[in-house]
Formats: structure tokens, sequence, C-alpha cells
DNA sequence: TGTTAAGCGAGACGGTACGTCGCGTCTTAAT
DNA sequence: ATTAAGACGCGACGTACCGTCTCGCTTAACA
């Protein structure tokens, strides 16, 4: 007798909530605003949607896709290939706001933050694996905790944003941090002086 | 000839600011709190300050304190050094979270924008002395650029703060940092080096 | 298909803003005094009512009621008969000043205009009739123009209003009032001239 | 040792304040609008005026001049000629609106009550003496009290004003006034009934 | 002929009301 | 029972005017 939520209108207002991110960023992000663009009643987007803020999420969820993980045989092409990889998404103005309004915003909304932890994931999984590569080449130190080593290699990437907001970097910025990056990683754990990067 | 802007309601006003901002961050921020708390009317509130951003602006410089700029002989010694100085900003919730949203802010509002490129700079300059005494040791290569090496020494630490949030980091992993910064300082721009990456 | 504006908000707004007039006259009425005592919020006022100006208006209409025709077989009688039934609120010093303020607001506002035509005309009505029976019994020329004699008729009343504003005349003062009248408009139009008055 | 208040000052309120009620009315009055077109300071007008509402009530004072008083030899006549005399001010559709608006301030405000009566007194002190002289003459009884009969005259010039706001009287339409108010006053007092009018 | 207290312009001050916007909840009719 | 439509209470927004106050500068009356 009941009648299932309709995908249709979860599927409009999602779309158009991801649109309205991408234009005006969280802080322009307004219910009122998906429901005058999209043309689905308010009442319908609380009945999916219990918060603004789990719209918000779900609409960042549809947004975010896997990334393939390279294999070029050393980290350092590893890295400078995943770096191409995403790079689409890292120079994109729009993007890059959305995600320093993230940040903030999960710093006081869990449901934000679990939102910002998937995504971190997805964008650090490959980059986990590459250093998981590279420590089983002995590029790396075994003694290295891996999960802190992939957040220490997304360190300069991420630090640009926060630095130079939407401005992305250079190519030539780019290959300076990779090099740091390598140079940094091959360079820790072991007491001795940093391995010759072979 | 007129009577001036009153710096006792000024400094209310700022003090109320700054109070409700360590509260409740950026995004709770209100006018009308401020003045609730502070007892000035609103129409002097936007008379000393045209836009609630700019108070907010001025609210947050007053914040900002200068930090003094280490000198132990060695890079590494120098950043260890400079991380105890500021541990006491760098670990204070409300602060990362302030910082958080100021970031998410600039890149929205030129305002902003120019009082958290003041923040870096309060931040970030005894680190480029460091960095500039590290070369003049020749610990690091002549061949880097200081500002962007100075980036890089930073990134590790912001990066925590973006993926991390609120939770700052600890001792252990602060060493790890510093580890990795100097190593990825002092084995950037030696010629004697990786093979080209693409 | 949406919610239709509620009547119970709309009578709570209409009587507290009626309330409020009575008690300090449109000079002083303020929407945010309807919201206070009506505990209607002050959108779902302005949704009812584009403007301040409306909601008096509406308010104010819904005071007026119309008043029966008496009919005693003279102008004299009928005159006196309609002052006493009329006394109730042309007596009431709180409806003098609404009248007063609904005039001049009337001058610059064409909907309190309406408003105020509206209320001379549930006013007049009676009167115009008097006029027209006393014109069929003879008791006024025929070549007198209804509307304009029912002005006539009034006018004492209402100079009495402007002149002594919110004291109402006494019964003596109303007395000679109508017998003013009565000889003004069975005096008028007869072009044998006025009998010698002693 | 003092300083005198400066007359050159006073004036330039007054005027200005004189202008303003002309252009906008008594509702549209404001001190910060006298201030900005006159250049006066706010303090200074303050100074010279306790109220706003006693500003008020000296600018429209110095509007106020007397008329002279006609003397043709009948009571119809003498009318006759003092509205001719008065339409320049009776006439005006600024003056009409700032005497509505005077009507209604004065019901609240005893200063301006007091304005309110001594225009009535310049405006009535005439008819008061074409009264009187009727009476002498004995065109009207000389029971009637002369004051009320003064009201009485007026009457429907301040209804006409009352019900018809900004739009003054025809030329015919006050012919017919004076027609019923010398009528109105010839036929009262005498015990012996009106005339029948047919 | 100074001195000096007041007047003066300018405009900041604490208030109150304005009319608008977005929030998240609710009610209604129609599908 | 879900939907579109939109009314509801709430609270923040930024503005206008109120009448009071604090500023320096100027000026007229007194010594």
């Amino acid at each position: 007798m009941a009648r299932p939520l309709s995908t249709e209108a979860r599927e409009k207002i999602l779309s158009t909530a991801g649109e309205i991110l991408l234009d005006t960023g969280v802080s322009g992000f307004t219910v009122d605003e998906v429901v005058r663009r999209s043309g689905v009643a308010k009442t319908t987007i609380y009945r999916h949607f219990d918060t603004s803020a789990q719209l918000i999420v779900h609409a960042l969820d549809s947004i975010v896709a896997p990334f393939p993980t390279p294999n070029t045989g050393s980290l350092r092409g590893d890295l400078g290939a995943y770096c191409e990889i995403t790079s689409q998404i890292t120079c994109d103005a729009r993007l890059r706001l959305l995600m320093l309004e993230l940040l903030a915003a999960a710093a006081q909304n869990p449901e934000l933050a679990k939102t910002k932890r998937a995504m971190f994931a997805e964008r650090m999984g490959p980059v986990r694996t590459i250093i998981q590569l590279a420590m089983a080449r002995g590029e790396i130190s075994a003694d290295v905790d891996a999960d802190f080593a992939t957040e220490l290699a997304e360190a300069p990437f991420l630090a640009h944003l926060m630095i130079h907001g939407l401005d992305a970097p250079t190519e030539a910025q780019l290959d300076k941090m990779i090099e740091f990056v390598v140079a940094g990683l091959t360079g820790m754990g072991s007491d001795a002086a940093p391995a010759p990067a072979h």
C-alpha cells in the first residue's frame, strides 16, 4: 500500500545539489535554492535527507570517483603518474574550494567528517599502495608506518591547497614537491644517511 | 572636528568577537551575538566595520602574535624548537578550527584572504629564516627556492591539520614529521639524483 | 495544492492589530508589537499583508460595522435618532483618534484612502437615506444634490472632531448642530430668501 | 559671558523644516533630514528646540499668517469674500495635507494641540467677527452663541477637507456651502420654527 | 583687550523598528 | 503514502531615525 521514495526525485535532488555546490560552494548552498532549481518540494528533500548537511554529504559522495593506481616501477615515477591522474580534480578551482569548505565543515559536523574521511581514503588509497610498493622494493625503510608515510607523501599537495587556496600548483612546483617527498621518504627511518635513490 | 570612533567601543567589539570566534568558530559567528554579549549597539558595530567579514578579520588579526625564531645550529634542532614554540597555538582545537574555517572563507572573500596571508606570514617567517640559515650552513642546497622550501617544511603540519582536523599530532608524530622534512629538504637540489621522472 | 494561509493566524494578527490601534493609534502601531502580542511570526504577517499599511487597513475594516437607518417621519427626528445610534462610535476617544489619523494617512496612502472612503460610506449611507426621505416629504428642496446635502448634514459633527479633537460634543451641542443642519438644508434651494430671523 | 543662540541657525532650521513639511508632510519629517538639508548640526537643532514636535510646531507657526476681515454688509457677502481671501491657503494641497496631519498629531501631542488651536484661532477669528456683525445686523439671532456659530460656519469647509482630502471644493460647491451656512445660521435660535421650505 | 564659556559643525553612541532571507517543520490536495 | 506547493515560527541580516553624547573650533559678552 505504501509507496517507496522515488529514485527520480532523489537523483534530481542530488544532481541539483551537486550543481549548486560547484557553483557557489558549501557556504552558498541553500535547501531553498535546491527547491527552486530542481522543482522538488522541500518536504521531499527532507524526507530523503534528514539534514541539509546530509544532503551535502551525499551530493559530495556522488562527485567522488575512485582513481586507478599507477605502477611504473619507481616511487618517483608512481607519484608523478598519480599526480597526473588526479590533476583534473586537484586543479579544478571549484573542487579545491569545496575541499577547503569540507575540511572546515567536517571539523564541526560528524557526518561531514565521515565524508571527508571517505574522500581522503579514496584519494590516498592509491598513494598508500605506491608507498607499500616502494617499501617492498626497498626504496623506503620497512620501519616506516605506511599510513603515516602516505600522509607525508600527500602533505605538500595539501599544504599548497591551504596556502595558495584556489591557485593550483604549476608543473614545476609539482616536480619539486615530488622530489621533496621522494627524498623525505627514502631518507627516513634508516639512521644512516638517506640511501641513494638508485 | 567630529567625535572620533571610540576605541572603547572598538575594543569591546573586537574582544567580544574574538571570544565568540573561539567559542563557536566563524560559522557560528553572528553580529547579533556580538551585540548581546558586548552591549554595543549594532549600528555602532557597523560604523566600525563595514562588513561582518571585516569584523571577523580584525578580530582574528588581534589574535595573531609573532613567534620568536630559534637558532640551535642545526636544521633539525631549529625545526624541533619552533614546533615547541608554536605548539600552544597549533594544538589548541579552537584555533585549529578557526584556521580551517579561515582557509575556506579566504577562498571566497578577498579580505579574509588577506588576513589568511598575514597569518601564514607570521607563522612561516621564522621557518623561512630557519631554512635560510640551513642553506647558509650548507645543509640545504643553495639551488632550492627558500620560499618554496618553507612551504614544504610546513607541509606535514598543515596536512595533519587537514587530514585529522582538530586532533593535534602527538610528540612522536611531530618527530617523524621533522625527520621527514629534514630528509626531504637536505635531499633536494643535489643533482646527483633521481633519474628524471617523466 | 499548497497549504493555504491559515485563517487562525490571520485572525490573531488582525485582532491584535486592532487592539494595538485602539491602544496607541496608527502612529504607535508597529509590526514588531503585533509580533510580540500575537505570537505570530513577522514573516507570517508579511505573508498575509504586503505592507504594514495594508494590515492597518484590514484591521480597521474589521472594526467598521453598519448602522441601522432611523425613520421617525421628520428630518429633525431622524437626525437626532441617528446621532444617538452612532454616539457609541462617535464619542469613543480612541475611535475619534483613529479617525483623525486615518484622515491624515489616507491623504498619503491610496489604500488607506480606500478604507477611509469605505468608512465614510458606511457612516453616511443612512444619512443619505434620511436626506432622501426628507426630500420626498418636501422638507428639503428637490433641487439640492443628495450627496452634497449628506456631506453638509455631517459637516458640524466632523468639524467638531477636527476642532475639538478627542472631546466629543455634549448633548446640547448635538441639539444645536441638528437645528443648524435642519435649518440649513431646509433653507437651501428655494430661491425665496430665508425667513427673517427675528 | 556666554554666547546667545544664533538667530541665523534658528532661521535656517525653521525654513528648512517648513520646506520639508511642505514637501513630505509631518509623517515624512525627520530631524536628520533637516540636518542634511540645512547643514545645521543636530545638537544645534536640539539646543533650539527640545523636541522634534516643537520644531514642527514652530515651523508651522511661521507658516500661519493672519487674514483680513471682510465687511460687505451682509453675512452672505462676508462669507463669500472670506472664502476668496483664504482660498490660496485652503486650496493648496500641501497645506491641506499639513492640516490633516496636524489634526491627528494634535490629538496625541499637547504642544501640537496648542499650535492647532492657534491656527484655528487665526483662521476663525475673522469668521467670528463676521458672525458678530451679522448678529448686530439682526441676520442671526442674538440667542446663538457666537463661538459655536463660528464653528458651524466653518463646518462645511472643514468637512470637505475630511471627506475629500486634498481635493479642494469647486467654486460651485463653495457657493452652496455658503448658502447652507447662511440658511442654517439665520434659521437658528428663533423659536419660531423655520418656515416650511416649500 | 584679552578671557572664557557657550554656541557650533560633525558625527559617534545605544536603541527600536524596519522588511527580507534561510532554516527546518507543518499542512493540504492531488496523484 | 509520496509528492509539489508553500505557510509556519524563528532568528539573523543590514538600514533608518531617534535623542544623547563627545569632540574641537569659533565667537560674542564680560572683565
